[in-house]
DNA sequence: CTAAAGATGGTCACGTTTGCACACTTCTAC
DNA sequence: GTAGAAGTGTGCAAACGTGACCATCTTTAG
């Protein structure tokens, strides 16, 4: 981890502390935490118990690096709540953001395949409750729990068809469908079928990132798509973009 | 599947038929099937007995189709020995290859995720011994079988690895990079530590849809990487390439 | 054996897409 | 207000894809 303290920490410090949440399952037993929004069926609480030793709850505040690049892989995570971003920067200084989770993932995987060190970096976007599990732990809760194995395969999986999508988007397409389509899927994010939404902020920066070009280029073709009507700023100020989602939808079957 | 046909075939026939071997762990038994070549330690044999109904093994001469995009997706294959090539068409018709399998492999695990279709086409590269599993089957297997699931997460965690790197590939690299990096690892298929191997056969269509670019521009760098002593077609005129690795590895490393 | 058809590779001209550097605007802190 | 930082818009040269043409080699049909 980036700065793996677990005290709780002073009320400013430079490098905000993760705070380890102690697992209560007495206290509060009669509110169980919510489950992920993620259509899955599964108690967090229900999955710190049966791991057993080696693993520990935490929480970071958002914009606090939960691991990062290069550093010893020793443990897997789990996101309870929040949502993370998975970047990686190449030998010359480019940076790339090539995931965004949201609850009910894991991020740290490489781990279990023998990786010795992080090949990306994970960082909050927004708070984020998080598991941390000890390679061991986890290797050796997956023989024990079934429903553990089965939700990892299919988290592996779902991952799989994302990193294919997404290969396959840079492989056809260009920087504008990329966008277009990258910014659909935020729109759609969480929720379906609505036929337009609001974007909470994103700098163009962060979204060349995650398209694959440079914050130019989305800068060029934010302003063809609100010209045209597919986006508008009608947020104000505050960054709210929104989108709609019919029209932005031409862009990518051209 | 694109031609699911099982009977033997006559001589010739305008598409070639999967052979079904049947399994006959009896006969032979003094002489087990080699073991997969990935370093894995994993009999085949014993994976196709322990799956029980639901399975088939299967002979695919080279060039055939083993499965094709489109199709509907129920069930799992694992690629016994053999090499098989992953493509995908998009809607105006370019095609990708996003990935190349060798023994030890599974594909169209994306059924499992709950995809009907297939997402992408599945050929032999070479005659290729195939064991489809329907999905009910594979299942039921993970459950029992700890190996069997121990294998599947494990490649699974690889071909994530390998998604991620490839996505990072396209998002930082030039096509003169990543062709120089899909030679490499062309030259390394298999073997370790060698400073030069030669690459069967592959004309440059192929490589073109391997590293995301057109043919054109694989013409161009190939005599650039020839003129330069990266490589060299000492091979004939069977399409041999030699690969000079550390040679090839100085314009990755630029 | 030979001619025709097909596949592969080298090269080029042209228009498009892309990344980079720089100029500009907006926000924030003091 | 002013300085600096953060975010945004734009011109231009390099990288790229497209489509074409031709040479070479292989395969197929007769």
């Amino acid at each position: 981890m980036a700065s793996p303290r677990e005290s709780k920490g002073s009320t400013k410090i430079a490098v905000p502390a993760p705070i380890e949440q102690k697992s209560r399952r007495t206290r509060n037993s009669t509110r169980p935490p919510p489950a992920p929004k993620n259509g899955r069926q599964f108690d967090p609480q229900v999955f710190l118990d049966t791991i057993g030793e080696g693993r520990k709850a935490l929480l970071f505040p958002n914009k606090q690096t939960i691991m990062a690049q290069g550093d010893p892989a020793d443990a897997v995570f789990y996101l309870r709540t929040g949502k993370v971003r998975l970047t990686v920067v190449s030998k010359d200084g480019k940076e790339a953001t090539i995931g965004i989770l949201s609850d009910g993932s894991f991020f740290g995987e490489g781990a279990l395949a023998g990786q010795s060190l992080r090949m990306s970096s994970a960082t909050a976007m927004t708070d984020c409750a998080v598991l941390r599990i000890e390679k061991k732990a986890m290797v050796d809760a997956l023989h024990r729990e079934h429903t553990l194995s089965d939700l990892f395969v299919a988290y592996l999986l779902t991952r799989n068809i994302r990193y294919e999508e997404d290969l396959v988007d840079q492989l056809f397409n260009s920087s504008e469908k990329r966008l277009a389509r990258a910014l659909l899927m935020l729109a759609h994010f969480g929720k379906e079928g609505i036929p337009e939404s609001v974007i909470p902020k994103l700098c163009q920066e962060t979204l060349a990132e995650m398209v694959g070009t440079t914050r130019s280029r989305v800068s060029f073709f934010m302003n063809r798509f609100r010209k045209l009507g597919f986006i508008d700023y009608a947020g104000g100020a505050e960054g709210g973009l929104r989108v709609h989602s019919s029209l932005l939808n031409v862009v990518l079957h051209d």
